[in-house]
DNA sequence: AATCTCTCCAACCGCAGTGGT
DNA sequence: CACCACTGCGGTTGGAGAGAT
């Protein structure tokens, strides 16, 4: 790789993006559609890199994106999905539609990595050797996750989102700006992690039914195939065909295999936290 | 009140993969 | 086949804010 990351350009502005800039993207892609990045800066003026551009858009401006309050529904599959796959972030937000990868990959990188290394500790110190049901869950997700570490990709799908969908971005965009204002007007009320922890504490601590929807067939195997962005025909044909047989091989296995083991973690992770 | 430390997450970086010529 | 341009992905970092001292 001889050339220079293209970020390092004269002129090119780097960090945090303000409203007006989400504002010329997102109003040039809905005018053009994602896609063909390199002349988006051109284009808009945006003094921004190719790459930058189609990030902001990506993770931050899509129309569909939910952020923040992960539910224990959506942990428990980064969880499983994560054992399951590895740290395939792009491959686990294909199951979460609504997340992107980067949102995941923070997400497990500071919330639930803490939590199953917690976990992993109390198991050690709890289980002897011997119970070789616990023992072996926490050995399997181990080798799980460094055998998928691995391995090539598997028949995951892999969607981008629907260009019809342009419209919404303007409620993103308005959300934003709104969380803008409100930042700067600098109001203290719970914030978000912490509202998103408290939530989650009570919904562990009332009921199972979040698990149970976990491993449902419904929640789990057909979820949104709704994340496309360049839609190829190739991409609908598979989608298709996953709709009409929504759960793979690979998903029945996750089912069968690791629904109880799921659920186990979780009720181990509500006692241990 | 001031300073230090920790946590979180948006954004960046580098590499790999893919398609076009 | 080789090269180049472009995109996608995962790891990492830096800054802002919150909490602790």
């Amino acid at each position: 790789m001889g050339r220079p990351p293209c970020c390092d350009k004269v002129g090119i502005k780097k960090g945090p993006w303000t409203p007006e800039e989400d504002i010329i993207l997102v109003s040039y892609i809905q005018e053009h559609g994602p896609g063909n990045w390199r002349s988006v800066p051109t284009n808009t003026g945006l003094m921004r890199c190719s790459k930058s551009c189609r990030l902001r858009w990506t993770n931050y401006l899509r129309p569909g994106i939910k952020r923040g309050n992960f539910t224990p529904h959506e942990e428990g599959m980064i969880i499983h999905l994560q054992a399951l796959l590895g740290n395939r972030w792009a491959a686990i937000a294909s199951y979460l539609p609504q997340r992107t990868d980067n949102d995941i990959k923070n997400y497990w990188n500071t919330h639930l990595k803490k939590k199953i290394k917690k976990y992993q500790t109390a198991i050690d110190s709890y289980v002897t050797p011997s119970d070789s049901a616990a023992t072996g869950f926490h050995q399997e997700l181990a080798m799980r996750a460094y055998s998928s570490s691995t391995t090539t990709h598997s028949t995951l799908p892999s969607f981008g989102h629907s260009s019809s969908t342009y419209a919404s971005s303007t409620e993103n965009i308005s959300k934003l700006l709104e969380g803008w204002m409100r930042s700067s007007s600098k109001t203290t009320t719970i914030k978000p992690e912490q509202q998103d922890h408290h939530q989650r504490s009570i919904a562990f601590n009332t009921n199972n039914e979040e698990l149970q929807s976990l491993v449902s067939i419904e929640n789990f195997g057909c979820i949104g195939w709704e994340k496309s962005s360049a839609d190829s025909e190739e991409m609908s044909k598979e989608r298709s065909e996953r709709q009409q047989a929504p759960i793979s091989l690979l998903e029945k296995w996750l089912l069968d295999e690791a629904a109880g083991q799921v659920e186990g973690l979780m009720e181990l992770s509500d006692a241990v936290f």
